[in-house]
DNA sequence: ACTTAACTTTTGCATTTGCAAATGTTGTTT
DNA sequence: AAACAACATTTGCAAATGCAAAAGTTAAGT
């Protein structure tokens, strides 16, 4: 059985992720947000206050690079960046009124994103597809 | 049902890529290939000569971000540029004997990794996870 | 208390990226 | 054959990225 890079896990991956990622890109474009500004948001919105680590862990953005991306998002008044007192060594996140109308506008665009995605697919496969993806997550600590 | 965006499709693809991309790139560092310089090497190995343009539909990479990459791997040899003379305008890039042994070398790793990857995984459900993977790139079209 | 270690974020700097415009080539129209 | 459109790649430039070092804060050891 001879390798096929084109067939591997990781080249699929990523196709359907760039390809994805670009599409959407476009669609938000126009609200003078990125994705990286949208997952920020996304996770915000959805799990409330995180720290600088916590959120760059979620939203798998490098912590220097979501730093500068977090700077960016505050002068736009998008988010807050709250230093607490009681440890001031953490940084806290957490979206802004403006911030979480936003990120729900948003939010509908993915939601639609998704039901067109997986419209023509079957349920079950799409939940083993989400299974798997969180499986490999966990398998890749040990590679 | 509501939507949760840590459980979308696009957030679950992108932080499988993303995590699965930073370990292979750490793990070939020392080869001195970068991730995309791998895919870029791995397409030719794998389909012989391409045009740039087919290279960057290929590994996801933007037009003028692989024009500057193959620059990059030209000068350090690992593949050829050439314009043939009857049709100059297009560019059709291979890789060199020492990007074919290179290739060779990393493609093993790769192999590696995707096996621990789907060790313990169903065969079925990775046929099915595959499928889905290149679904939803046909599927994105229609975004 | 004082030093050292551990934790969390930010900054410096070089590299990479992406869009838009420019370049060069072929094909088509008149 | 000149002008124009279409095609394929490259380049300019501003923004994003990633690593390593620095900075600031808390915790632990002596």
């Amino acid at each position: 059985m001879v390798y096929r890079f084109t067939d591997s896990v990781p080249y699929l991956l990523n196709r359907a992720g760039v390809a994805l990622g670009e599409r959407f890109t476009r669609r938000i474009a126009s609200y003078g947000v990125t994705l990286p500004m949208y997952r920020v948001l996304a996770v915000l919105r959805q799990s409330g206050t995180k720290t600088l680590g916590d959120l760059s862990e979620l939203v798998s953005v490098e912590l220097s690079t979501l730093s500068r991306l977090i700077s960016l998002m505050v002068k736009r008044g998008l988010v807050t960046r709250i230093r607490p007192p009681e440890n001031a060594r953490i940084v806290l996140i957490d979206v802004t009124p403006k911030g979480a109308d936003l990120a729900d506008e948003l939010m509908q665009i993915a939601m639609h994103f998704e039901d067109t995605l997986i419209s023509n697919l079957d349920k079950d496969q799409v939940d083993i597809l989400k299974t798997l993806l969180c499986q490999i997550n966990q398998q890749v600590e040990k590679l």
